[in-house]
DNA sequence: GTCTATAGAGAGATAGAC
DNA sequence: GTCTATCTCTCTATAGAC
């Protein structure tokens, strides 16, 4: 976004007890501000957009979240928390490393294919990030970057790889993940027409994303 | 930033006849709305902030740039223009493709390391851009792309390479883009403490593009 | 639960003095 | 050129009816 300065993370919106239609029309909310905060970030999102995208009227949104950070922050959790479902269990796994790391990266461009806002909401989070102050996008991404972490420092020595010693592990995290992410985002903005899904393409970008990865980590090709 | 949807892009500021003073303040005022656009955004960067960094009153901004749209474009060409200064020469100079190419992924990285304000600028017009719209982004940017695409597409024969049906040089630079921007400006977000200036951590850097450079491009290591 | 109406703050841009 | 003062519009959030 540019956000107006970022607003800080928020503890989880109080849970309530809703009905059926409730529970439908916040997850409407979710989806359509999901949706702006993505394409236009969080200062230049309006309430008013998000509600007329439901259908519903401005008033109503508050009547689920608190206040725009609020929502911001339910998307935020919403997105990253999928995402995180789904490489967590990966990354901790019993195979090999080399394997291990190789779904990941997949399951990590599945996903950011699927849902193409979480890489502009990424985008966005890093943009606005101040090293000094606590992120809001840190709330939701640090268990995945602690397991990343995790994993590469304690592989078997089985593993043949001097992982300590060779490679930061946030570094190739980063690699492939703005590698990932510009292919996802900027290629089809890039070059006119240009579909990230389209399975020549996609197929073409996992392979080069496998090749960067085994050249990152020192592993065989 | 999120932006307000991102403002159109507009036709370059009138150019006024200006006294040193008045050069001065001008810079000035493009010098702090590169670092406050970069670090908040569009949409949250006020104009009362940049002119408190300067040192002046909102209304003397607009005695030097119409509006803020217009403030923010004078600022991506400033940033934009001086990147592509440097790019473009090593990548239409007369050496072989191998060399140019590495040139040319090492002047991006010291550029961006250089001046970090690109990187955030950048993350934050990939995460605007409308695929459909034609993107202020474009303006700066399609000279870059062009050339990238020039360059690739005439290379010698002796280069022994064929670029045109093995690799997509828009995919090759995004692939490229999106990893050493990520690590000027994720990394010293997800690392406390990370400097990615440090002479080690920028060898390093520059050592595994330079490898994926290659390997993208089928070139021997 | 969802609405209408509106309070109240914020910020871009203009008018005109100096 | 730079300022003060202010107009005007936008947008979040509240109050309270239905």
């Amino acid at each position: 976004m540019d956000q107006a300065a970022p607003p800080p993370a928020q503890s989880v919106a109080a849970p309530r007890a809703l009905s059926p239609r409730a529970k439908k029309t916040r997850a409407s909310i979710l989806d359509a501000a999901e949706g702006l905060f993505a394409e236009r970030g969080f200062a230049a999102t309006r309430l008013e957009d998000v509600a007329e995208t439901v259908g519903i009227r401005c008033a109503s949104i508050v009547y689920y979240y608190r206040d725009k950070t609020e929502l911001y922050d339910a998307v935020l959790g919403d997105v990253f928390g999928a995402l995180l479902d789904r490489i967590e269990p990966i990354l901790r796994s019993e195979t090999p490393l080399a394997q291990r790391t190789e779904s990941a990266v997949s399951e990590w461009i599945d996903f950011l294919v699927a849902r193409p806002t979480t890489a502009r909401l990424l985008l966005r989070e890093v943009a606005d990030a101040q090293p000094e102050k606590s992120l809001r996008l840190g709330t939701h991404t640090a268990p995945f970057f602690e397991t990343v972490r995790d994993v590469l420092q304690a592989v078997s020595p089985g593993d043949a790889l001097a992982v300590g010693e060779r490679i930061d592990p946030v570094h190739v995290a980063s690699t492939l993940a703005g590698a990932t992410i510009f292919y996802v985002a900027a290629m089809p903005v890039l070059v006119p027409g240009f579909l990230p899904h389209e399975p020549r393409a996609l197929a073409a970008h996992r392979h080069e994303m496998t090749l960067v990865t085994r050249r990152l980590l020192g592993l065989p090709d």
